[in-house]
This record gives structure tokens, C-alpha cells and sequence, in this order.
DNA sequence: CGCAGTAACTAACATATGTTAGGTATGGTG
DNA sequence: CACCATACCTAACATATGTTAGTTACTGCG
């Protein structure tokens, strides 16, 4: 499944994705960069397009994406599928399900995944060290912040911005845990996945997608991107990274 | 402004509205209500329309809204603006702002206010209190999966559904903080306001409000909603208040 | 009381996207 | 190597929503 030459030489494994992420709000000790990667070690393996949680669900541990792809969702009465997020690997499934209780959407993989599985005591050993809980803070409301932008996507974007915007956020996020190579990415979603993200069909995505390669702007087959002009497709998409926060550095 | 007759005998000040919220996790002691309570007394009034916080600002302190409505918004490139949320009295406008640094979005007023400044030590203050702090822990999830929702709405319901979703939805908001009398409430949105939250136009907006009122489901005038068959609007807009996390009590 | 600004409303027409119904490539599998 | 499932791709046609360009109704204010 990986794309010869795509995959950066040392891959990132365990628990090293989040560590990367959370070290963008500030560098970690060693002592919490060891607890970090000490959670991915026992991550069970599924398939793909599994449901990790549905809605309803009651958990009583926390789930993280250590490799692979998922995505939250929700379906509507005519079968419809919107999906609201895409996780990768570092991204936690349901970090503060303990306070709301019940699931308000599902998860499924999309690809095949490692996902751990965190007791609750242990998240909050995890919470007791100071940086590491502001660096949760700091992925909840990224979170949020990834919400309201797929919102201003969804409502106010054509489909060719949508999806260009789409793949520069994919980009920003899948880069912040070392997981491109120059401006190449895996992108494991199907065209219907797409849509499903964008409120759009996959008849649709397709014309798109046509016109963007006619275009040379991109390159997306097998579950791999390469954009060709990356500042091109900011401009075309009207993308700003300011949302992600990644820039915390002073 | 206030329709006659609409408004409850004693309309919610002060703080109220937000211990009304934050209650809805769990009763609150006498103490923690009389510091909440405290929060709304010097609020400052603002016109209609006037911006609150602006995208790229670093506030020192968190705003609140004590009364009337505001909105989260961004700004496209090409003039177009996209509602990302509405905030009600008992809404805070920022309360993680410290951890982001910088605002990613912009909020303003949409009617006359009143919004608290609440300092960061005295919101340091609050958190120490457990359960003030679980409750706004409560409170910000709850957005999140508002956002999510508003996501779903935005993709994959037509504009008459959407329009009903967002109805039913503030009804709810409105109701928990007691700001609604039988099923009427005030709702002070310009069609063109409902068109920026849900991606359409006003134009279209007010087609479907037109289909709406001739359907008798709905009045809508004067900055006022009632809905005339509330089962039937959460039928046509396939509502289900569960993401709102109203019924935590066991 | 008349004016100005804003919001509501409407009609005629344009178009991005949806729908339906396929065909074609690809990859895994017995 | 044939088969099957899945994803990709395409064409022809349908439609929800957008666009443009107004008119009409309020409401606050001088």
C-alpha cells in the first residue's frame, strides 16, 4: 500500500506523530516525550473502514490514531454521510468523552490503523504534567478551529476552492508530524470520501479532480497527493494556515 | 425592541443566563452562583453590529455575553462572510484565548449588547472552583459539537431543512438559558444573517421562509420566531437535540 | 411628517452541482 | 487466469440555488 519513494526513510512509529504535534506548542522534557511514546506501544491493529466508536457509545478509555487514517462522521435518515473531520496519525479520537458522557457522531477507520487505547487513569497521569496538558488544550481547540474552517469550506467555497483548501490543510497537518515528502502526501481517501467531507457528490469530485490534473496542479492516484504548485493552490483555494496555530513559536 | 408579551415575566440579568447554562451540568453551590453572578454586574453596553474581538487580535481578557446576540464570522477574500456561530446571553466569546494567542476569527455584535470583560486572573480564579470548571469544560465541548452539526447542516441538508435545523436548534439553546415562552423566542436575524450561517443567499432564505409561513410552520417577524408545530419542524429538518448535551442529569 | 437607510420581498434568468446510468481500470483471490 | 468487488471516470439531463435588479415596507430621526 505505501508509495515507493513517498514514504519519508524512518517513518514515524508509536506514539512519535503526537509527540510531534504536541511539541509544536512548545518542546517537551524527555520524561514526557518517553510517556508519550510509551502510548502507542500496545496500539491494537484494524482494518480498514471499521467503526472505532459510534454514536451513542459510552467509552471508558481514550482513542488515538498512532498510524493510518479515520474519520468522524455522521449519517441522516436518507442514508447521507457527512463526514466532519479527517484523523491522522497523532490525532485523538475522544479526548474529553468523559465529561459529555455519550458520543455524538461516530469514527471509522477509512484505512488500515494502528489505534491505542488509553485508560482513563492514565490520561490523567498524562494530564497531571503541565506541559503535556496544555499541549492537549492546545489540539482541542486547533480541533475547533479545523471545525470553523471546514464550516466557512462547506458554506462559502465552490467545489474547486473546497477541495484545493481541502489538500493545503491536509498538507499543514500530515507535514507537522513528518509525514510528507516535499509537497507529496499519502491521501488514502476515495473520491466519495472526499465528497462526503465536502458535502459535495463523487460524480462532481471527479470533474474536479479532472480539472485540477488538466490544470498541473496536482497529481492524486492511489492514495497518494503531490501538489505541483503548492502556492498556486493557496491561492486558488484561498487558504490561510493561521487557523492550525502551528506558528506558536515567539 | 423587547416583542410585548414574549419575553419572560423576569427576563434573565446579569449572570444569570450563564448559570442557567453551566447548571445544566450539574447544580452549582450558592458560592459558585454568586461569583458567576457577579461576572455579568459592570458589563458594558455596545451597539448593534459593532465587531467584539477581530481576527488576529490577542485579547488579554475573555468576553461574555450578558445579553443579546452576537456571531462568530470570516471574512472570504471576495467580501463573502460566513457565520461560524451564534452566541447567546451565557456565551463566552473566547474563554481559551490565552492558549491560541490569536484569534482565527472575528466576532461581533448582531443586536444591542451587553458583554462582561472578564479579566484572566479572575477567570483563574473560576477555574479553580471544580465543578465551575467542569461545567466550562462542559460548555466548550458542547460548541465543538455545534460546530459539527453546523457542518452536517451545511453539507448535506437542503436549504428548507437547514433554515428548520437552525430553528430548532436555538430553540433548545434558548430554552436552557430560559429565554423562550411557549415556543416562541426572540431571534434578531436578518435573512441575510441566516443566509451567512447557512451558505446560501437571502434570496433563497426568504423563499423558504415564504414556503414556511404558508405551510403555517413558523412565524417570523420582527426579530421574533414562533413555531407553530415544533414536532413537525424537527421532523422536516431531521433535528435531534442529542449534540447538545442537555439531558446529562442521571 | 418627510426623509433615508435598512430589511423584506419578488421575478426572470443563469449556473454549479446533483442525478442517473452506465463504462472502464485496478487489485485481490481462488 | 478468470472472476469479483471496488474505485474511477463519463455523458446527458435535471434542479436547487445563485444572480441581478429591482419594488415595497418599515423604522428611526431631524
Amino acid at each position: 500500500m505505501p508509495i515507493p519513494g513517498l514514504q519519508p526513510e524512518h517513518a514515524p512509529s508509536g506514539g512519535s506523530a503526537l509527540i510531534a504535534k504536541l511539541e509544536t506548542v512548545a518542546p517537551l522534557p524527555d520524561e514526557d516525550r518517553e510517556t508519550l511514546a510509551a502510548l502507542g506501544e500496545n496500539a491494537r491493529e484494524m482494518g480498514a473502514r471499521r467503526n472505532i466508536i459510534r454514536e451513542g457509545e459510552r467509552p471508558d478509555h481514550v482513542h488515538l490514531i498512532v498510524e493510518g487514517w479515520a474519520a468522524r462522521y455522521k449519517l441522516l435518515p436518507d442514508g447521507a454521510r457527512q463526514i466532519t473531520a479527517f484523523l491522522i496519525p497523532g490525532d485523538f479520537c475522544d479526548l474529553h468523552i468523559t465529561i459529555l458522557r455519550e458520543m455524538d457522531h461516530s469514527i471509522a477507520t477509512l484505512t488500515r490503523a494502528k489505534v491505542a487505547y488509553i485508560p482513563r487513569d492514565r490520561m490523567e497521569t498524562l494530564s497531571a504534567r503541565p506541559g503535556i496538558a496544555r499541549a492537549l488544550w492546545w489540539a482541542t481547540l486547533v480541533d475547533e478551529a479545523v471545525l470553523r474552517s471546514w464550516i466557512v469550506n462547506i458554506g462559502r467555497r465552490d467545489a474547486y476552492e473546497a477541495i484545493g483548501h481541502l489538500m493545503c490543510e491536509l498538507y499543514v497537518r500530515m507535514k507537522n508530524v513528518g509525514l510528507t515528502h516535499d509537497h507529496s502526501y499519502e491521501l488514502p481517501l476515495t473520491q466519495e470520501e472526499v465528497g462526503d467531507a465536502l458535502g459535495i457528490t463523487p460524480v462532481h469530485v471527479n470533474r474536479v479532480l479532472q480539472r485540477m490534473r488538466s490544470e498541473g496542479l496536482i497529481s492524486f492516484a492511489r492514495g497518494a497527493l503531490t501538489i505541483h504548485d503548492y502556492q498556486a493552490l493557496e491561492n486558488a483555494s484561498g487558504f490561510n494556515p493561521n487557523y492550525l496555530h502551528i506558528d506558536q513559536r515567539v
